[in-house]
DNA sequence: CCTAGCTAGATGTATAAGACATATATGTGA
DNA sequence: TCACATATATGTCTTATACATCTAGCTAGG
């Protein structure tokens, strides 16, 4: 079959849109609410985790809302997955960890960095930067192509 | 059983590293090359692409040049992934397509942006915007935690 | 003529981060 | 007793991207 040849909508005429059932579209999803990584948080927890550790030590639940607090509300990970990446970062040595002693309530485990967890932090913010230097430039392109020029110049 | 109770490792002291296999930690995949989303680029092709359309329609297997060479080399796409990108953006409405006439070689399908397609991008700008500032955030914490104090402040 | 290689479009499959739901256990208060 | 909050943990889905591969049209070399 020809390749570039099967396509059931859109032959040699611009298509109907064809809308219907709402599918995700930049930050929002088709209900409206974010999910995975489409809203564009990509690997935003690690590096907020590895810096909340960096200060203190501290066990799962609380992480999430020191993680919460010390990016101003920009990071808010989710439990379940709290949880595991720790599990990671622990069998990795970036972190280790130990059940609490007393204490009422729940059982606590909580996580302390180790020196290789610091070289990943350093690592970590390192590569955020080339990140905000490439959305950066991402932000400029897009902003120029929105308010500039349509089709190849007519100012 | 118990939760919080069926660690095989790290039961009530912390645990040796175990390491092995090497995982993907930070930018890099086990072997070093940086895959899907874990770089953190996630959410980056669409904008792009939608910044380069806006200036001029092309064809798919040119717009990926384009987007490189729009973003400096910040921005990359696959060929596989941007094909399945402009069906789905057209499919929504956001761009329009057809077989370009004549010319020698593969047959090119030429796509072009509509208002709707504008108006996304606008949405776009406006979301990377916010992105960056939870980077900003985000690298300001992680900084902060890094070179400061360890263990409950100690200046 | 046949083959190799480039362009162009398209599909298959894997990976990784995270969102949402839910399960289990412990403690507190109505 | 029941509802609720804390605390850890697993299951499953979505999404964006990476890498591999396929088909087809054309061109240049042998």
């Amino acid at each position: 079959m020809g390749a570039a040849e099967d396509r059931s909508a859109a032959d040699t005429q611009g298509t109907g849109p064809a809308q219907g059932h709402r599918r995700r579209r930049c930050c929002e999803s088709g209900d409206g609410t974010r999910r995975g990584v489409g809203a564009g948080r990509g690997a935003f927890v690690e590096p907020a985790l590895l810096a909340v550790l960096a200060r203190s030590e501290g066990y799962g639940y609380d992480l999430v809302r020191a993680i919460e607090e010390a990016t101003g509300g920009e990071v808010v990970p989710d439990t379940g997955g709290l949880y595991r990446l720790l599990r990671r970062l622990e069998e990795d040595g970036f972190v280790t960890s130990q059940w609490q002693e007393g204490g009422s309530g729940p059982q606590r485990r909580s996580y302390c960095i180790t020196d290789d967890g610091r070289a990943l932090l350093e690592h970590w913010i390192g590569h955020l930067e080339e990140r905000r230097h490439a959305l950066d430039v991402l932000i400029g392109a897009a902003r120029s192509a929105s308010q500039g020029t349509r089709e190849t110049d007519a100012t």
